[in-house]
DNA sequence: CGCAATATTGAGTTGGTTCAAACTACGTGG
DNA sequence: CCACGTAGTTTGAACCAACTCAATATTGCG
């Protein structure tokens, strides 16, 4: 969650959410992307890998991306999802530390790094927009190390969804209805779980009366209070 | 381990550059912090809270900072230890998200953001050098998810002093031997362990001959290559 | 030296994992 | 349109890495 958008400073309340608030914001950036090229991903395809030199940053248009990264043994981490409106691929060194893989059909434009450059170096502004991106993306990720290293798999859980309730009310859209475009796979590696403790923690929820799970792709938030309570770490349910 | 130190300076070797001579960003940084105030701060003391407004950036000249954020019920992460010549502070969208504590008695330069703000309107230069600066934050904020989320406990404590080792080795000082600033409850919440985990670790690497640990705060390196495995997950003495 | 803070070690517990099996959703082709 | 196969999800039972609680040892400071 997170990939970074070209937003005015927001603040996520500690301890609830992995998404830093972000509003689509006309400028020079977005000027840009507006004009860039259109790249369609297929679904499991990736746009890019971990060592790959980094030539572009994305905005993603249509479609989710999952930004993960993976040990020789298999053990993987989903760093971000990446929705509408993000943009990924920002803060690559040279190259790419994370893989960049479509969980579904997607749609993203793409801006040469070069011309990224060329732009700031023509104005300053658009290296603090840079700067103010990747502080968000910093703040996000260290949320999510605090979430994944210091909480129960009930409050990582309850955090995930939140995060997506929220993102889901900044556009407008239901906060209570969350379509998940991610398998249980990618919420467990991206929680630090397993899928199974991921299905049980779903199925718990279900039964103590916080959300419907009626498709296992639709949450629907029955008690939002106790999922708050839950991810701050109040909750007497967290186990 | 990586607050972040501005990109090494590379300096035009005079008369082997077809360039005009331009000082180095970095340099106008360094400059700036050169003349910036210096601000002791006792062991212990805070240099700034969690909700702070964010008004300087900081520059260590001398000790130890522990960044680090905390739940209403205690459970603690550190982010970061920072070392002489890391700056800390960036990256704070308006206020600061997290407690910079010093470890030991420390002094610090302080740089007043508004200063940041208009080197960066001057210069282009300077808000991509903060752009790269967070980068390189962000890069280590996500190893540091990683490691707590997907590695075992010996494997994060290899990790910690490869860590450790590399920064040694980066500012000439030596590899094998190192000086643990950090108490083992700070290490514990940087990892995402508990002490008793930690303490137990270090004897089982003691014990398999990996280090020597005279002294609580001296770590020596015996078998850098066993560590190393371990830290890269191939070792089969991950538990 | 003596005390307080920190670190180590031990024993028992547990939250989450692992391994295994059953169930569900969905796309495809007959 | 339905049978079938595959991928994904849920559930169950046994296990274990790390935690908790408790006691002892070490360190360092006034």
């Amino acid at each position: 969650m997170l990939a970074t958008a070209f937003a005015p400073i927001a603040r996520p309340v500690p301890g609830t959410t992995h998404q830093p608030i972000r509003r689509p914001v006309a400028d020079a950036l977005s000027e840009r992307f507006e004009v860039a090229g259109v790249r369609p991903v297929a679904a499991k395809e990736h746009l890019f890998c971990e060592g790959d030199q980094a030539t572009h940053v994305y905005r993603v248009e249509a479609g989710h991306i999952c930004i993960y990264r993976t040990m020789t043994d298999g053990r993987r981490q989903v760093i971000d999802f990446a929705y509408p409106g993000d943009v990924i691929g920002l803060g690559a060194l040279g190259e790419h530390a994370a893989n960049a893989q479509a969980t579904v059909k997607t749609q993203v434009r793409c801006l040469p790094i070069a011309t990224l450059n060329e732009l700031a170096q023509s104005d300053p502004r658009v290296g603090m927009k840079l700067y103010e991106a990747l502080s968000r993306e910093l703040l996000a990720a260290r949320e999510l190390l605090f979430t994944v290293s210091q909480r129960t798999a009930s409050e990582r859980l309850a955090s995930f969804l939140l995060g997506l309730s929220r993102r889901n009310a900044r556009r407008g859209e239901n906060a209570d209805e969350i379509v998940l475009p991610m398998t249980r796979s990618d919420i467990a590696d991206f929680l630090g779980l397993t899928i199974e403790t991921v299905s049980r923690t779903f199925t718990k929820f279900r039964h103590d009366g916080l959300i419907d799970l009626e498709q296992c792709i639709l949450v629907t938030i029955r008690d939002m209070e106790a999922l708050e309570e839950l991810a701050s770490g109040e909750s007497e349910l967290r186990h």
